[in-house]
RNA sequence: AGGCCAGUAGCUCAAUUGGCAGAGCGCCUGUCUCCAAAACAGGAGGUUGUGGGUUCGAUUCCUGCCUGGCCUGCCA
């Protein structure tokens, strides 16, 4: 194994299946980053708590991601990948972090200005922590780098924030703070061609769908709305399904479907048929390995099992070093 | 802890002095289209937060509880 650079923390909150917008703008960099870094991978189930009324389906979906996680690449041999209740620390030192925290700071950024929008019957004093939790859990392991999209960027800057008021206040540098790194994560736009792909819109194609209901799924998506008959030329450049043939298809058909949809050479039916058949194709291995794995459930409840084992010898490791900077008798 | 207000379809809200619980959006189906969208037609979806009470009859009136919001007080 070669030197690595640093190490690498991101967290997702527990979705269940993961789709193509997850894979694209997340899962695909998480796996590639393990070439260079140490990588530590959190199922965020407490977070998922500020905004979750029911947990009944908390477990499963844990599981169902994080097998979707170890069927696109995750290597659990050297990449730590747990669940973040598993390691309480990281509520202890939510709770000290919390300590240096404006409370103005935390209702200024835009993600709780948007939950309150949203679920204005739950604006809990979770919800209001919510970034306190998230730069307990990035600092817990002592992490260099966090990669997130640019909509994640206040959040990182926060935690930088609260790892300098900490380290200020007990004249210690105890606590590392984090680099951003700015994944340039594709906007992956949903079969309504509207709004971003998300499970909780239903406008989502799940990774470990049959190719029969992607092929249903993608038959259901949005083309360019001008384009009434087969006869009519269309607009590859408005419709949802060329960006997705930019990522699934190879350069010729690209160049082919850009003009043969332009002078209508090919009807939609065509189109989606192809890169329906791509998409298929290049989620086939993802599929078996998948499958493969759903044989033996106890064996990724395993991973999560060695992965939280590892993961709180680092967290405890760190805060040993926070008790003792504090000046907790 | 007390006072006041609110809770009706997945969402936003209606329902006249107590009289068959509705609309818009969303969802499903059909027509139309190469598909999808749009348009049009149709359809599904409710223990009216919950337990009692009054009444021939309660979404509506009374009452206990639950949840949320605002206000006052108390404790840390």
């Amino acid at each position: 194994m070669k030197q690595k650079k640093g190490r690498v923390f991101s967290g997702a909150r527990p979705t269940g299946r993961q789709h193509l917008g997850n894979y694209l703008g997340a899962i695909k960099n998480y796996v590639a980053l393990q070439d260079d870094y140490e990588c530590v991978y959190c199922i965020v189930d407490i977070h998922a708590l500020t905004t979750m009324e029911t947990t009944l389906a908390l477990r499963q979906n844990t599981y169902e991601m994080a097998l979707d996680w170890l069927a696109a690449g995750i290597r659990p041999d050297e990449t730590i990948m747990f669940v973040q209740s598993h390691v309480p620390q990281v509520t202890e030192l939510h709770t000290y972090l919390s300590m240096v925290t404006p409370l103005g700071k935390l209702t200024d950024l835009p993600t709780f200005k948007e939950k309150v929008r949203l679920q204005p019957q739950n604006v809990n004093y979770g919800l209001v922590g919510y970034p306190v939790l998230m730069a307990a859990d990035i600092v817990l392991y002592r992490t260099n780098l966090v990669p997130v999209g640019i909509d994640q960027a206040p959040h990182i800057e926060f935690t930088r924030e609260v790892v300098r008021s900490f380290n200020y206040r007990y004249q210690t540098d105890v606590l590392i703070e984090p680099e951003m790194k700015a994944t340039e994560t594709p906007k992956v736009i949903g079969i309504d061609g509207q709004q971003k792909m998300s499970k909780s819109l239903d406008n989502h194609i799940e990774l470990a769908a049959t190719p029969e209901e992607t092929l249903q799924r993608v038959m259901m998506m949005v083309t360019d709305p001008q384009r009434m008959r087969r006869t009519d030329p269309g607009n590859p450049d408005v419709c949802n399904v060329f960006s997705f043939h930019k990522i699934f298809s190879t350069a010729e058909e690209v160049e082919m479907v850009n003009l043969e949809c332009r002078r209508a050479g090919i009807g939609c039916v065509d189109c989606k048929r192809l890169m329906a058949k791509n998409l298929n194709e290049s989620l086939q291995p993802f599929r078996e390995r998948r499958s493969e794995l759903a044989q033996n459930p106890d064996q990724v409840w395993d991973v999560l099992q060695e992965g939280a084992k590892r993961a709180r010898a680092i967290a405890e490791e760190t805060m040993q070093g926070v008790r003792r900077a504090i000046g907790l008798p």
